[in-house]
DNA sequence: CGCACCCCCTGCCGGC
DNA sequence: TGCCGGCAGGGGGTGC
Protein backbone atom coordinates (compact mmCIF):
# COMPACT_ATOMS: atom_id res chain seq x y z
CA UNK A 1 0.00 0.00 0.00
CA UNK A 2 2.23 2.71 1.15
CA UNK A 3 4.62 4.77 -0.78
CA UNK A 4 5.68 8.34 -0.03
CA UNK A 5 2.54 9.88 -0.79
CA UNK A 6 0.70 7.49 1.10
CA UNK A 7 3.36 7.61 3.95
CA UNK A 8 2.80 11.82 3.60
CA UNK A 9 -0.37 11.94 3.66
CA UNK A 10 -0.60 9.67 6.96
CA UNK A 11 2.01 11.95 8.41
CA UNK A 12 0.17 15.18 7.95
CA UNK A 13 -3.31 14.09 8.94
CA UNK A 14 -1.48 12.60 12.49
CA UNK A 15 0.21 16.09 13.12
CA UNK A 16 -2.06 17.85 14.60
CA UNK A 17 -3.95 15.32 16.62
CA UNK A 18 -0.46 13.09 17.86
CA UNK A 19 1.52 16.28 18.78
CA UNK A 20 1.67 16.94 22.48
CA UNK A 21 -0.04 14.43 23.17
CA UNK A 22 1.06 11.97 25.96
CA UNK A 23 1.19 8.37 25.65
CA UNK A 24 -0.51 6.91 28.63
CA UNK A 25 0.14 3.37 28.03
CA UNK A 26 0.64 1.18 25.26
CA UNK A 27 -0.82 -2.50 24.27
CA UNK A 28 1.13 -4.73 22.06
CA UNK A 29 -1.17 -7.79 20.78
CA UNK A 30 1.38 -9.37 18.68
CA UNK A 31 5.19 -8.63 18.66
CA UNK A 32 5.76 -10.87 14.95
CA UNK A 33 5.92 -7.74 12.84
CA UNK A 34 9.01 -7.51 10.15
CA UNK A 35 11.50 -7.57 13.15
CA UNK A 36 10.19 -8.25 16.14
CA UNK A 37 8.84 -6.05 18.71
CA UNK A 38 11.62 -5.74 21.42
CA UNK A 39 11.07 -6.51 25.03
CA UNK A 40 11.30 -2.73 26.11
CA UNK A 41 8.89 -1.49 23.70
CA UNK A 42 6.34 -0.83 25.84
CA UNK A 43 8.24 0.72 28.84
CA UNK A 44 10.57 3.10 26.85
CA UNK A 45 7.24 4.75 24.95
CA UNK A 46 5.04 4.92 28.42
CA UNK A 47 5.11 8.49 29.50
CA UNK A 48 6.41 10.00 26.68
CA UNK A 49 5.09 13.23 25.18
CA UNK A 50 5.53 13.22 21.17
CA UNK A 51 7.41 16.38 19.67
CA UNK A 52 7.10 16.06 15.60
CA UNK A 53 6.33 13.57 13.20
CA UNK A 54 8.89 13.50 10.24
CA UNK A 55 9.39 10.92 7.12
CA UNK A 56 12.13 9.40 5.73
CA UNK A 57 11.20 7.80 2.26
CA UNK A 58 8.22 5.57 3.64
CA UNK A 59 9.54 5.19 7.27
CA UNK A 60 7.96 7.95 9.66
CA UNK A 61 9.95 8.96 12.75
CA UNK A 62 8.21 10.27 15.68
CA UNK A 63 10.01 12.61 17.88
CA UNK A 64 9.57 12.23 21.69
CA UNK A 65 10.82 13.79 24.50
CA UNK A 66 13.55 12.39 26.26
CA UNK A 67 16.01 10.53 23.32
CA UNK A 68 14.21 7.91 22.00
CA UNK A 69 11.98 7.98 19.00
CA UNK A 70 9.41 6.26 17.81
CA UNK A 71 10.20 4.40 14.00
CA UNK A 72 7.18 3.19 11.81
CA UNK A 73 6.69 1.76 8.62
CA UNK A 74 3.61 0.38 6.96
CA UNK A 75 5.27 -2.55 4.59
CA UNK A 76 2.32 -3.32 2.18
CA UNK A 77 -0.43 -3.68 4.06
CA UNK A 78 -0.19 -1.22 7.53
CA UNK A 79 -2.16 1.13 8.69
CA UNK A 80 -1.71 4.51 11.43
CA UNK A 81 -4.72 5.36 12.38
CA UNK A 82 -6.57 7.60 15.52
CA UNK A 83 -9.59 5.47 16.93
CA UNK A 84 -11.49 7.06 20.09
CA UNK A 85 -10.21 4.84 23.29
CA UNK A 86 -12.94 2.84 23.55
CA UNK A 87 -13.59 1.95 19.69
CA UNK A 88 -13.84 -1.38 19.71
CA UNK A 89 -10.66 -3.51 18.41
CA UNK A 90 -10.21 -5.01 14.63
CA UNK A 91 -8.47 -7.53 13.62
CA UNK A 92 -4.96 -7.22 13.03
CA UNK A 93 -4.31 -4.51 15.56
CA UNK A 94 -1.25 -4.91 16.38
CA UNK A 95 -0.17 -2.33 18.50
CA UNK A 96 -1.99 0.35 20.65
CA UNK A 97 -0.73 3.48 22.05
CA UNK A 98 -2.99 4.99 24.47
CA UNK A 99 -2.82 8.56 24.42
CA UNK A 100 -4.45 11.12 26.93
CA UNK A 101 -7.99 12.65 26.05
CA UNK A 102 -9.39 9.32 25.48
CA UNK A 103 -7.66 8.35 22.10
CA UNK A 104 -6.01 5.66 20.88
CA UNK A 105 -3.06 5.17 17.81
CA UNK A 106 -3.59 2.41 16.36
CA UNK A 107 -1.29 0.39 14.33
CA UNK A 108 -3.17 -2.61 12.59
CA UNK A 109 -0.93 -4.52 9.94
CA UNK A 110 -2.58 -7.77 8.15
CA UNK A 111 0.60 -9.22 6.90
CA UNK A 112 2.73 -8.37 9.56
CA UNK A 113 5.55 -6.65 6.89
CA UNK A 114 6.07 -3.25 8.59
CA UNK A 115 7.95 -2.48 11.54
CA UNK A 116 7.87 -0.52 14.59
CA UNK A 117 10.96 0.31 16.73
CA UNK A 118 12.05 2.90 19.81
CA UNK A 119 15.59 3.62 19.89
CA UNK A 120 17.86 6.14 19.75
CA UNK A 121 18.56 7.80 16.50
CA UNK A 122 21.59 5.84 15.97
CA UNK A 123 20.02 2.64 16.94
CA UNK A 124 17.73 2.88 14.21
CA UNK A 125 19.57 1.63 11.04
CA UNK A 126 16.95 1.27 8.85
CA UNK A 127 17.00 4.82 8.29
CA UNK A 128 20.46 5.83 8.00
CA UNK A 129 20.58 4.10 4.50
CA UNK A 130 17.64 5.55 3.35
CA UNK A 131 18.55 8.15 0.25
CA UNK A 132 17.35 11.95 -0.58
CA UNK A 133 13.76 12.28 -0.80
CA UNK A 134 12.12 12.89 -4.50
CA UNK A 135 10.39 15.46 -3.13
CA UNK A 136 12.16 17.63 -0.69
CA UNK A 137 14.45 19.11 -2.91
CA UNK A 138 14.30 20.50 -6.72
CA UNK A 139 15.22 17.38 -8.88
CA UNK A 140 16.90 18.12 -12.25
CA UNK A 141 18.75 16.17 -15.41
CA UNK A 142 22.13 17.42 -13.06
CA UNK A 143 21.14 16.15 -9.83
CA UNK A 144 19.90 12.15 -11.38
CA UNK A 145 22.87 12.20 -13.55
CA UNK A 146 24.91 10.98 -10.84
CA UNK A 147 22.61 8.34 -9.95
CA UNK A 148 22.17 7.00 -13.40
CA UNK A 149 25.95 7.04 -14.63
CA UNK A 150 27.05 3.98 -15.28
CA UNK A 151 24.21 1.77 -13.69
CA UNK A 152 23.14 -0.99 -16.43
CA UNK A 153 20.31 -1.56 -14.50
CA UNK A 154 16.73 -0.86 -15.86
CA UNK A 155 15.50 2.76 -14.73
CA UNK A 156 12.22 1.22 -12.93
CA UNK A 157 14.65 -0.62 -10.39
CA UNK A 158 16.95 2.35 -10.12
CA UNK A 159 13.43 4.66 -9.14
CA UNK A 160 12.46 1.90 -6.70
CA UNK A 161 16.03 1.63 -4.33
CA UNK A 162 15.50 2.87 -1.15
CA UNK A 163 19.07 4.16 -0.95
CA UNK A 164 19.35 6.48 -4.03
CA UNK A 165 15.90 7.64 -4.05
CA UNK A 166 13.98 7.47 -0.29
CA UNK A 167 10.20 7.06 -1.06
CA UNK A 168 9.09 5.34 -4.13
CA UNK A 169 7.46 2.36 -4.81
CA UNK A 170 5.92 0.04 -7.70
CA UNK A 171 2.75 2.36 -8.40
CA UNK A 172 4.74 5.84 -8.44
CA UNK A 173 7.81 4.27 -10.37
CA UNK A 174 5.28 2.79 -13.48
CA UNK A 175 3.32 6.46 -13.17
CA UNK A 176 6.51 8.58 -13.20
CA UNK A 177 7.98 6.26 -16.43
CA UNK A 178 5.01 7.05 -17.97
CA UNK A 179 3.98 10.77 -17.81
CA UNK A 180 8.62 10.96 -18.48
CA UNK A 181 7.71 8.80 -22.06
CA UNK A 182 10.48 6.24 -20.48
CA UNK A 183 10.11 2.33 -20.76
CA UNK A 184 10.73 0.94 -17.42
CA UNK A 185 13.34 -1.76 -18.97
CA UNK A 186 15.21 1.47 -20.52
CA UNK A 187 18.97 1.18 -18.84
CA UNK A 188 19.62 3.59 -16.66
CA UNK A 189 22.82 5.19 -17.96
CA UNK A 190 21.19 5.21 -21.50
CA UNK A 191 19.10 7.87 -20.78
CA UNK A 192 19.93 11.25 -22.64
CA UNK A 193 20.03 14.55 -20.67
CA UNK A 194 16.67 15.58 -22.19
CA UNK A 195 15.12 12.55 -20.90
CA UNK A 196 16.17 12.81 -17.68
CA UNK A 197 14.77 16.69 -17.77
CA UNK A 198 11.17 14.73 -18.28
CA UNK A 199 11.37 12.15 -15.30
CA UNK A 200 13.19 14.74 -12.78
CA UNK A 201 9.50 16.70 -14.01
CA UNK A 202 7.21 13.65 -14.00
CA UNK A 203 9.11 12.27 -10.72
CA UNK A 204 7.29 15.94 -9.06
CA UNK A 205 4.16 16.25 -11.03
CA UNK A 206 3.24 12.31 -9.80
CA UNK A 207 4.64 12.90 -6.25
CA UNK A 208 2.94 16.20 -6.10
CA UNK A 209 -0.65 15.13 -7.44
CA UNK A 210 -0.75 11.99 -5.74
CA UNK A 211 0.02 13.89 -2.29
CA UNK A 212 -2.42 16.74 -2.88
CA UNK A 213 -4.88 13.61 -4.27
CA UNK A 214 -4.43 12.12 -0.36
CA UNK A 215 -2.62 9.12 -1.92
CA UNK A 216 -4.06 6.33 -3.67
CA UNK A 217 -6.47 3.85 -2.32
CA UNK A 218 -5.93 0.66 -4.43
CA UNK A 219 -7.52 -1.67 -2.50
CA UNK A 220 -7.85 -0.47 1.61
CA UNK A 221 -5.76 2.63 1.83
CA UNK A 222 -6.77 4.92 4.62
CA UNK A 223 -5.08 8.08 6.35
CA UNK A 224 -4.76 8.57 9.99
CA UNK A 225 -8.44 9.49 10.06
CA UNK A 226 -10.03 6.76 8.13
CA UNK A 227 -10.50 9.12 4.74
CA UNK A 228 -9.50 7.32 1.24
CA UNK A 229 -7.31 8.89 -0.77
CA UNK A 230 -8.24 9.51 -4.94
CA UNK A 231 -4.70 9.29 -6.93
CA UNK A 232 -5.83 5.84 -7.98
CA UNK A 233 -8.57 7.98 -10.37
CA UNK A 234 -5.18 9.60 -12.11
CA UNK A 235 -3.47 6.21 -12.65
CA UNK A 236 -2.41 5.62 -16.65
CA UNK A 237 -0.53 2.56 -16.31
CA UNK A 238 -0.44 1.02 -12.80
CA UNK A 239 -2.31 -2.25 -13.35
CA UNK A 240 -3.80 -1.70 -16.26
CA UNK A 241 -2.75 -4.30 -18.86
CA UNK A 242 -4.56 -4.74 -21.77
CA UNK A 243 -6.37 -1.60 -20.64
CA UNK A 244 -5.87 1.49 -23.91
CA UNK A 245 -3.09 4.14 -23.40
CA UNK A 246 -5.05 7.24 -21.95
CA UNK A 247 -2.90 9.15 -25.48
CA UNK A 248 -2.64 6.70 -28.08
CA UNK A 249 -5.16 3.85 -26.77
CA UNK A 250 -2.19 1.19 -27.57
CA UNK A 251 -3.09 -1.90 -25.16
CA UNK A 252 -1.06 -1.70 -21.85
CA UNK A 253 1.61 -4.00 -21.50
CA UNK A 254 3.23 -5.61 -18.38
CA UNK A 255 6.68 -6.77 -17.71
CA UNK A 256 8.23 -8.06 -14.29
CA UNK A 257 10.78 -6.42 -13.35
CA UNK A 258 12.92 -7.46 -10.13
CA UNK A 259 10.03 -9.40 -9.22
CA UNK A 260 7.84 -6.60 -9.94
CA UNK A 261 4.83 -5.92 -12.19
CA UNK A 262 5.79 -3.21 -14.65
CA UNK A 263 3.44 -1.48 -17.07
CA UNK A 264 3.74 0.88 -20.06
CA UNK A 265 2.90 1.91 -22.97
CA UNK A 266 5.14 0.55 -25.80
CA UNK A 267 4.46 3.26 -28.36
CA UNK A 268 4.13 6.83 -25.99
CA UNK A 269 7.16 5.14 -23.99
CA UNK A 270 11.07 4.93 -25.22
C1' DC B 1 27.38 -4.43 -8.49
C1' DG B 2 22.87 -6.07 -9.53
C1' DC B 3 20.24 -9.61 -10.62
C1' DA B 4 17.20 -13.85 -9.81
C1' DC B 5 15.22 -16.24 -6.38
C1' DC B 6 13.92 -17.26 -1.93
C1' DC B 7 11.58 -15.74 2.49
C1' DC B 8 8.35 -13.21 5.58
C1' DC B 9 2.26 -12.95 5.95
C1' DT B 10 -2.82 -12.45 5.01
C1' DG B 11 -6.44 -11.58 1.73
C1' DC B 12 -8.60 -11.59 -2.56
C1' DC B 13 -9.72 -13.04 -7.13
C1' DG B 14 -10.32 -16.06 -11.03
C1' DG B 15 -10.35 -20.70 -12.83
C1' DC B 16 -11.78 -25.20 -12.32
C1' DT C 1 -19.56 -24.46 -3.13
C1' DG C 2 -14.67 -25.15 -2.16
C1' DC C 3 -9.97 -25.54 -3.27
C1' DC C 4 -5.76 -23.91 -5.45
C1' DG C 5 -2.54 -20.95 -7.70
C1' DG C 6 -1.22 -16.43 -8.50
C1' DC C 7 -0.79 -11.97 -7.17
C1' DA C 8 -0.56 -7.70 -4.07
C1' DG C 9 1.47 -0.89 -2.57
C1' DG C 10 7.12 -3.66 1.48
C1' DG C 11 11.97 -5.11 2.76
C1' DG C 12 15.72 -8.48 3.47
C1' DG C 13 18.83 -12.35 2.71
C1' DT C 14 21.34 -15.61 -0.21
C1' DG C 15 24.11 -17.03 -4.05
C1' DC C 16 25.73 -16.28 -8.67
Amino acid sequence: MPELPEVETIRRSLLAKLTGATIRSVTVRERRLRRPIARDFESRLRGRRVLNIRRRGKYLLFDLDGDDRLLAHLGMSGRLEMRSGNAPEELHDHVRLNLDRGRTLVFNDPRRFGLMRVGQPTELDEIHHVGPDPLAAEWSADRLRPLVRGRRRPIKNLLMDQTLLGGIGNIYANEMLYRAGIRPTRRARTLRRRELDALAGAMRRVLTDAVRLGGSSISDFRDGDGRPGYFQLQLAVYDRAGDPCPRCRTPIRRVVLAGRSSFYCRRCQR
